[in-house]
DNA sequence: GTCACTTCCTTCGATTTCGAAGATAGGCCG
DNA sequence: CGGCCTATCTTCGAAATCGAAGGAAGTGAC
């Protein structure tokens, strides 16, 4: 049994609107929950009452009296999200309308197994709790992104590359083990999409890049995130149209992440002799106009633009947004931009948005935030 | 103002799961409605005393009592359904279970315009009216097929291909002004899809792949017709990894369709010195294992398959069906099988299913039916 | 300023929906 | 064939929801 919110039937609805930022007053709920306006009324007064919404001022006139605004009362609860990398993880704690508290990295090696990093990531939750939050205030939900495919019925990883120890891991049995609150277990690629689609409201069909060290996607269909068989999404091993043939990790020639990926980008500029570590060096260079790493960025877009084309054609989006610490580097962007305008069908690209992200770093733990709310405000 | 069914609020939920054939009882009403038992039955009371609804006869004990089999009245209305090729135009009347009351294929250039097809098509609809229904029976709806992009929001033809004069083309306002009804317009891969969605109740994510004298494709996202912003399913113009270089009549070389869709096959077959007129005759020579037919089936369903590697990799679809009149050659669904079981994700293709549709000729007819159903019993 | 108009929110009686309990109708089994 | 089980459907009082009407609090025109 999780410990849930004491909300009941419709009000659990009215919640989530006001938390997801997308109703501000009670006109706002009454439009969207489709609920007559006197029932939003009588359910807002007992939410009210329960201490889990409050008033606050008033928000600006449409032209007739001024709405009174609605949030989430800070004393509703918090939510702890983290977003686990290879070699670090970033969490942090959010109010029950997404809004972060605290949010910090740390040093984590995914390498040393399911086990040792979900309890450090627990350690951490526990920490910050007791730093920033006072005793009364309950902890309402727990969610992570995990760089690597999740089966959505099980919750548990599956086949994931670079993460030993972790295939058929029940990630979520584990931490239901520690935390008796709704758990979520997701694909990081995919939190930063439901992250993304907050800043996009207008757009209920996105597409959102991570172009990092690999290459990942996630998409939003109808304003939810599309999770298929658990790993849709997936862009990274499309093969690419390529004179050489060079063999992926997953044993398949001319993976797109073996040419466009971060790590892709690293190996050629070492061959180059250019030393770099990290993926934002990689930024840092194009930034600096050094020839061979803008040439290798604008190649790298090109090349993920061609896959984008056949999935634009396919899917139809209204937003193709690029993420990861390669898309701060503009050459990539635009010419995946022209790769796509190039090919694509003139109704698929009319209308048609191709924009760095908008959520910036913490894109994945804000979804994480969105998701867990509809588990919780259930 | 539409000639609306006499509905309103739960009851058109309630008819459209028995209309969709989701639904064949109280007890089925109940638990797919969300609604009280109590309230199914009242509201179940007054549809029946409205005329729409039937019952008729018992259905099969589950271990308990038997339901009573709910279906739709006889006489609650006729639904007009055409579906528009290049050369003819198949249309019927249906019943609003979405059953077909009769169906019949008729000559008609579509190069004759808009205006000339459409009321060929209006003329039949009365024709087939006055000849099967009786005058009691309402007509509640009118559809059609078109083999080109339609704007979903507009209702209109756009950038059409080989439909000259129907560039922008108000399709929908011109058939409003002869039936004041629901009227839809749709892409002919869409109404397939939709048709296709049927027959594979279980799966809520499928791609409708069709076959013919081009390629089409229709996607159903968690049960529902994705239509993005109209353009949605297209993979004719993707380009292919290939040695030589066709310019596609779209301009872009090296198309899919200029490849792999029966024209194409045609025309190679032509080349080789075999005679055929239509794509049916490919299928012919396929089964009858003419070389060149088979090989070139073959070559074409790798060319297919490869492409839509990408795109069950981003989508994780459970089901991939191939329609239209090439899939009744054996060889092109294995190969197209082949090579997405070779170069997908295995944890995409676990599960996945690629079967031969499983709808027939009239599936677009019927995903008409199913469309229109659900405007017009809103 | 004041008058018309808009939007926001509440009040209150009418309507709809719910849910627990019971009635109905079958299957299964000794 | 007669309990006992299950599932389907109905009855009826309780609870939630609706919608029309009206008060509250603004904007904008004159």
């Amino acid at each position: 049994m999780k410990q849930r919110l004491p909300v009941q039937g419709a009000q659990g609805d009215l919640l989530r609107l006001v938390a997801t930022g997308r109703a501000e007053s009670r006109a706002d709920l009454a439009r969207l929950s489709g609920l007559a306006a006197s029932s939003v009324s009588l359910r807002v007064e007992e939410l009210i009452d329960a201490g889990l919404l409050a008033e606050e001022g008033s928000g600006t006139s449409r032209g007739g009296r001024r709405p009174r605004r609605l949030r989430l009362s800070p004393g509703a609860g918090v939510l702890a999200v983290a977003d686990l990398g290879a070699h670090h993880v970033r969490l942090g704690l959010l109010d029950l309308s997404g809004t972060p508290l605290v949010i910090e990295e740390r040093g984590c090696e995914i390498a040393d197994g399911p086990q040792v990093t979900l309890d450090h990531i627990a350690d951490a939750f526990d920490e910050l709790l007791a730093a920033h939050v006072p005793p009364s205030v309950p902890l309402r939900g727990v969610g992570t992104g995990i760089p690597g495919p999740v089966d959505p019925s099980s919750l548990r990883v599956v086949t994931p590359s670079r993460m030993p120890g972790w295939n058929e891991f029940p990630v979520a049995d584990h931490l239901a083990a520690r935390y008796d609150l709704p758990i979520l277990v997701e694909n990081d690629a995919n939190l930063m999409a439901a992250g993304e689609a907050r800043w996009w409201p207008g757009s209920q069909n996105l597409m959102i890049v991570k172009a990092g060290t690999g290459i990942g996607c996630g998409v939003i269909v109808n304003g939810h995130l599309h999770r298929g068989r658990g790993a849709a999404g997936d862009i990274s091993h499309v093969r690419v149209r390529s004179d050489s043939s060079v063999v992926c990790a997953c044993g398949h020639p001319d993976c797109l992440e073996a040419y466009a990926s971060g790590a892709a980008l690293m190996a050629a500029l070492r061959e180059s002799g250019i030393e770099v570590t990290r993926t934002a060096d990689i930024v840092t260079l194009v930034n600096d106009a050094i020839p061979e790493a803008t040439s290798l960025a604008r190649t790298a877009g090109r090349r993920i633009g061609e896959v984008l084309t056949v999935l634009v054609n396919f899917f139809n989006p209204d937003v193709v947004a690029v993420g990861g610490s390669l898309s701060a580097a503009e050459p990539l962007i635009t010419s995946i931009r022209a790769a796509v305008w190039e090919r694509c069908l003139p109704l698929a690209t009319r209308d048609l948005e191709i924009a760095p992200a908008r959520g910036g770093r913490d894109a994945a733990l804000l979804g994480a935030g969105t998701l867990l709310l509809e588990a919780a405000l259930a």
